[in-house]
DNA sequence: GTCTATAATGAGATAGAC
DNA sequence: GTCTATCTCATTATAGAC
């Protein structure tokens, strides 16, 4: 499928492509609309003359990609549960599901992609929600719901609650190697490249997996 | 001990807090001075008189607690490898030790720590590593060493490449429940709180210690 | 140490010519 | 659809009286 973004004017295009990438470095406050334009190559009032107000393009830079990117995510969802024999994809393949579709874009979807995925993170820490996380919040509210289901099937003594935490285990993990802030490379005194996507979606899978295993183990009321 | 804060000027103590709450919960570039002496109820010119530019006022928010902070999270691993017999804290001692004293203090430590640790939390998916990371680097960076050097000890198996990535996706769980963005509350349908962080402890030691001895029985270059 | 007043700049948004 | 020019307001920072 052909991404959205081509049936675009080109001047939105060019402004969107500005925005994500300054917004994604320095958040919606961060970033003045003359900075975009000028980024952009463009005049100061085409801004609000195609997208209205900061707000709405914002908004418009995340609708933008939000809906390709969780079909992806479901689509890999999709293909797990249809390659196990009963329809019910195992811990393993669920989570691998979850990540590596969006590892693979942010490694060969191109800048755009990369930048969309960083503010994607910064936002998912944001206390305020209305501006920051509703965009967000229509598209992915399947995702989650269909990736909760999965991981229930496979894991059906694994009490609800503890599975929404694991689930929100995974997507902090996943979102903090999305945000590529160079605090790995500095931790780990070079050894370890954030870029490295193929290592991180083995090294994840592995150590989510055994989590929820783990978790499904435990009694659901710790005795403590 | 008693906190340095007590010591401080009362103008600047109103100043750091106002500014605490706001860079929390909007960024750096979300609040301005004028708000933040607004909500402190002292005048305008006062945060430049205290603190210089705005930046330095950034730095002591973060200054403040860092360094007590820092010392509580180390104390608690003093404390695991005292329990070990041979000084080598088993990694769920280890890992619990990592998230203990920090969810304590969210919960116990007033809406001061609370809207610190948010801060912590966001600064650290924050690509504009100078301004926004910097001023964490130096007192966190103890922390990372020794944290890992346990790890490593309690799993001497374990690749080190495959230890950053295990310790860096135990600092973005625990970074992703400090945020307190409500979304887990609303993935969960209410189900899941965010601030029942005893729950979350004991979810978060069994998830983690998990991931970690399946990295470690993992072969370090995976085949595929 | 605190206040009032102001300087100098940048912000979002828009009117009107082309 | 684009550009120039401008309005109105908020921003950081500071000078100077108290």
């Amino acid at each position: 499928m052909s991404t959205a973004t081509t049936e675009l004017h080109p001047t939105k295009v060019r402004i969107l492509d500005a925005a994500e990438e300054l917004f994604a470095l320095r958040g919606y406050y961060g970033v003045s609309i003359r900075e975009i334009t000028q980024a952009a190559g463009v005049e100061l009032a085409l801004a609000n003359y195609h997208f209205g107000p900061k707000e709405e393009l914002f908004r418009q830079v995340i609708a933008r990609r939000a809906d390709e990117h969780c079909a992806g995510v479901l689509a890999a969802l999709d293909r797990a549960q249809a390659a196990a024999p009963n329809g019910i994809a195992p811990v393993e393949a669920v989570v691998r599901a979850f990540c590596s579709y969006t590892f693979r874009m942010t490694v060969t979807g191109g800048a755009g992609w990369k930048r969309y995925f960083q503010l994607l993170s910064r936002s998912a820490v944001s206390p305020v929600y209305e501006l920051v996380l509703d965009p967000f919040a229509k598209p992915y509210g399947t995702v989650v719901r269909r990736y909760v289901a999965a991981l229930q099937a496979a894991l059906p003594t694994l009490d609800p609650s503890s599975l929404y935490s694991g689930f929100y285990f995974l997507q902090a993990m996943v979102s903090r190697m999305l945000a590529e802030t160079g605090l790995l490379e500095r931790q780990s005194r070079g050894l370890v490249r954030t870029d490295a996507f193929d290592e991180h979606l083995e090294r994840l899978v592995t150590f989510a997996t055994a989590g929820f295993y783990a978790l499904a183990a435990r009694p659901p009321l710790p005795p403590r």
